[in-house]
RNA sequence: GGCAGGUUGUCCGAGCGGCCAAUGGAAGCGGACUGUAAAUCCGUCGGCUUAUGCCUACGCAGGUUCGAAUCCUGCACCUGCCA
């Protein structure tokens, strides 16, 4: 579309293929016509997370490039489970697995155009799975994995000792399948996925070239990790979720902006549409001026405007400029402190009920799990009050320390805020 | 199918009748240093009206004992050796 080279190039400079089947061959694919493509999510959750972005991201780049896109939901996949390292899946029941579904749809759809020659489709493979007979399954699919393949695969090997059921054992079948049918149904050729994927989405490809004859393409995105090497959001809140009742955009964007420098340019590229000129402008900022923080501005904002919109992100900016900048809390006007907590987090205490303990008020506001954890860190000297800090367990704050008519900023550690509002 | 060993807190892993909410490591959390970064160092790390108190916890269910994570019985699962 407007960019002014290819899209491969493009993803390839973004460091969006890890793994790939004949690049070349797709290439000359999309030269000669728009390629149908599709990316798929499991509904093993109620909300996707930051991993799935990527695929979601990366899906729009291609949309934008011409090409036409099938987002598939996986009803049926989700019931049988992707064998991952770490051990077997819960299975989830099929009303649980249906009501993820619409939602894992509902949060895939805005990122898509359903308009227009390129237009978006959203399948799922519940639709020709679920009348699916056993025998035709074993006699048109299962023909044609070789078991002995099946047990090299990475997950696989290391499942053998713990112990791998046949259900999950089974999965890449489906999968397969799926990228068979879209391929016959709908002229699908491309399949992406995340990296942990690489191995489901040349199964559909052999079994398309075994059971159809037909060749076709896949690749896969890298997984995103920390400098470190080990994987994002394994942090208190858990995964990083998209779904704003499960994952505050506050602290959506939080996350971004606490990104470490060696990765974010890195992350400019995979997650957010800014042209090339500009990353690479934040990217040189970041490396020349890193305290200035211009690249994880640049990405947090992109990519919570991408999530939650531009408006919200407006509002979180302001509250993160009102509650991290330097001037005294006091100056800042009720209007604006309130705001700005409410985006941060708050909770609300009964003016009635006496004027709670700061351990009380850590819990209540929600940065404690408990009383104990609370006093633990007030006694590490972590716990703020309007950012002054509490040595006392059993201080109370006194009237001179509501803000604003009726707030209290709670602090833990250097990060964590959140409010308490009196209320009547 | 037989024999042997195992199942401990978020994870790994000690403990093998009382001194065990349970050694150690990792993760997490807090502090110092910084830039709401990384690395490093220090501290902390079940819950409760903070109490020489109570509750929950050492695969599950029972039992022995004044007292069990530790002993016994049954069950489930895992691992190794033999068939």
């Amino acid at each position: 579309m407007s960019t002014d080279q290819h899209v491969l190039d493009d993803l390839e400079w973004r460091g969006l293929i890890a793994h790939s089947t004949d690049l070349d061959a797709l290439r000359a694919e999309m030269d000669e016509r728009p390629v149908r493509f599709y990316v798929g999510f499991d509904p093993t959750a109620p909300s996707l997370h930051m991993g799935n972005l990527l695929q979601i991201v990366t899906a729009r780049r291609l949309q934008d490039a011409g090409h036409v896109p099938y987002a598939l939901v996986g009803g049926a996949t989700g019931m049988i489970g992707d064998p991952k390292e770490s051990g077997e899946r819960t299975l989830n029941s099929l009303d649980v697995v249906k009501g993820w579904v619409g939602k894992v749809r509902a949060q895939i759809e805005p990122f898509l155009s359903f308009e227009g020659s390129n237009a978006a489709t959203m399948v799922d493979n519940y639709d020709w799975t679920a009348s699916l007979s056993t025998i035709d399954f074993l006699r048109d699919i299962g023909k044609h994995f070789p078991v002995n393949r099946m047990l090299a695969r990475d997950v696989v090997r290391t499942r053998l000792d713990a112990g791998i059921s046949y259900t999950e054992f089974s999965y890449v079948l489906l999968q397969s399948l799926d990228y068979l049918n879209l391929y016959r149904d709908h002229g699908v050729t491309l399949q992406f996925g995340g990296s942990d994927q690489w191995g489901n989405l040349t199964g559909g490809v052999e079994l398309i070239r075994r059971a159809a004859g037909g060749h076709v393409h896949a690749f896969a995105t890298p997984l995103i990790t920390k400098a470190d090497g080990t994987k994002y959001g394994k942090t208190a809140g858990g995964a990083l979720w998209l779904d704003p009742e499960m994952l505050s955009p506050y602290a959506f964007y939080q996350f971004w902006l606490n990104i470490e420098d060696e990765k974010v340019g890195e992350l400019l590229r995979a997650f957010t549409f800014l042209p090339r000129q500009e990353i690479e402008e934040l990217e040189a900022q970041t490396a020349e001026k890193p305290f200035l923080r211009a690249g994880q501005k640049g990405l947090a904002e992109h990519v919570t405007t991408l999530v939650h919109g531009a408006e919200e992100t407006a509002r979180i900016q302001a509250a993160s400029a009102a509650l991290f900048g330097s001037g005294d809390l006091r100056e800042l006007d009720g209007s604006t402190l309130a705001a700005a907590l409410r985006e941060a987090g708050y909770a609300e205490a009964k003016r009635a009920d006496g004027m709670p303990t700061i351990v009380d008020l850590l819990v209540l506001s929600g940065l404690s799990k408990s009383k104990g954890e609370a006093r633990r860190t007030v006694g590490e000297g972590g716990a703020y009050l309007n950012n002054e800090r509490v040595e006392d367990p059993e201080h109370a704050p006194g009237p001179d320390d509501v803000l604003a008519g009726s707030w209290l900023v709670l602090r833990r550690g250097k990060k964590n805020l959140a409010g308490v509002e009196l209320v009547d």
